[in-house]
DNA sequence: GCACCTTTATGACAAATGTCATCAAAAGAC
DNA sequence: GTCTTTTGATGACATTTGTCATAAAGGTGC
């Protein structure tokens, strides 16, 4: 099985291989220091699972994780995290790694390549016991905080399911032209131009 | 502690308060069987836990806790479910219910019950283990798949920008003419209808 | 050379969209 | 009761949007 190591810190990147290669089955094919070569890193050695640090001083593992996935959206990655930043959980699991560990947790590592390498999905306890939270806490505001209203959210939903006026007034037992000045009133509020940039709003932070 | 039971199935809220008041602590102060009851019921009862069907006909259990949650944020709801629809998974997370179980699972009810009041968040663990598929911003198709070309998928994105078309020709240098042509093109490929359409297929499936 | 395709552009057109001023009925507030 | 706000509607208007027919270049293949 053949791994890639990608952390900026030396001292852990080589402590990982010894760990890693103490497994008999695993071999760490190459290893990188910067989120930025991680693409290239991937392309020539196409490695089964890229064994990669979030936090990164240039590009960090998100972004590259993000790259290769964009291109080789079979790749398996699994990033590791400190304990104290788990702001990028939702994100990784957006973006489509296949595992988040915690690098204190070093006992598990081994076992969760093996279990990356067959196709499953590994996110240590301690990291889905924060999903809850994290996803709460991601409703960046309820439509309440700015000013719209309840009828108006309503109407912002049907223009995020891509309707249009005619469409809207009828499943609001309204007339078109009301719709329209509805309409207008919300992209005046939420300082927007028109439908679609509602609609991106809608979906990017709603 | 109270716990409040609404389920649109008669069968399975006497069940359940069969069940819930063997254990010696839990008392059932009151159940309904619309979810439109729920607020009322709620602001009447003060139950410690309100557990609840998500799947109910008239208003659903994930609209009746938006609402209480809206009203009263600190209020404890066990959302119950059958394991055929796990879409809802997301959305009961982002409104902030305490928790979410099987109803098959009925042995764990009980102690999920003492778990939440005691201000704990309770996911059954084949709940937790759906979560990262569904965050997964699953790429159902590239754009390759139904003959959109790259420059395509550039204005694609663009519109998903909120972009209209003179900027997208300037971002693109393209006359503004060549743009519309280009994005009739895609919607007519598509099979949608304006660049609304566009953008929101380009956040549900791209 | 010519035929063919792709890329880009134009002009014309109807429909949809966003803005605005205005009006009127219903609902609250006093 | 009156006064005010909310809610919904209308018409006019400029702009944007989407569709279509058409055409000028540019490259490819033969």
């Amino acid at each position: 099985m053949k791994i890639a190591i990608i952390d900026d810190d030396i001292l852990v990147s080589t402590a990982l291989k010894t760990i890693l290669e103490a497994d008999g089955l695993i071999h760490v094919c190459a290893t990188a220091t910067d989120g930025a070569d991680a693409l290239r890193l991937y392309e020539t050695h196409q490695p089964d699972v890229l064994l990669m640090d979030i936090r990164m001083k240039g590009t960090d593992g998100l972004d590259a994780s993000s790259q290769i996935l964009t291109r080789y959206p079979q790749a398996r990655i699994l990033l590791l995290t400190t304990f104290s930043d788990d702001g990028y959980i939702i994100q990784a699991l957006k973006i489509g790694v296949k595992g988040y560990l915690l690098k204190q947790d070093y006992t598990s590592i081994v076992p969760a390549l093996h279990a990356v390498c067959n196709g499953q999905t590994v996110f240590g306890r301690e990291i889905v016991s924060r999903i809850p939270d994290l996803l709460q806490k991601k409703k960046e505001f309820s439509y309440a905080d700015l000013g719209i209203t309840k009828k108006e959210y309503g109407l912002i939903t049907l223009v995020a399911d891509g309707l249009n006026n005619k469409e809207i007034a009828g499943k609001m037992h309204l007339s078109e032209g009301t719709v329209r000045n509805y309409l207008s009133n919300i992209l005046d509020k939420l300082e927007l131009r028109d439908r679609t940039q509602l609609a991106v709003f809608y979906y990017q932070h709603l």
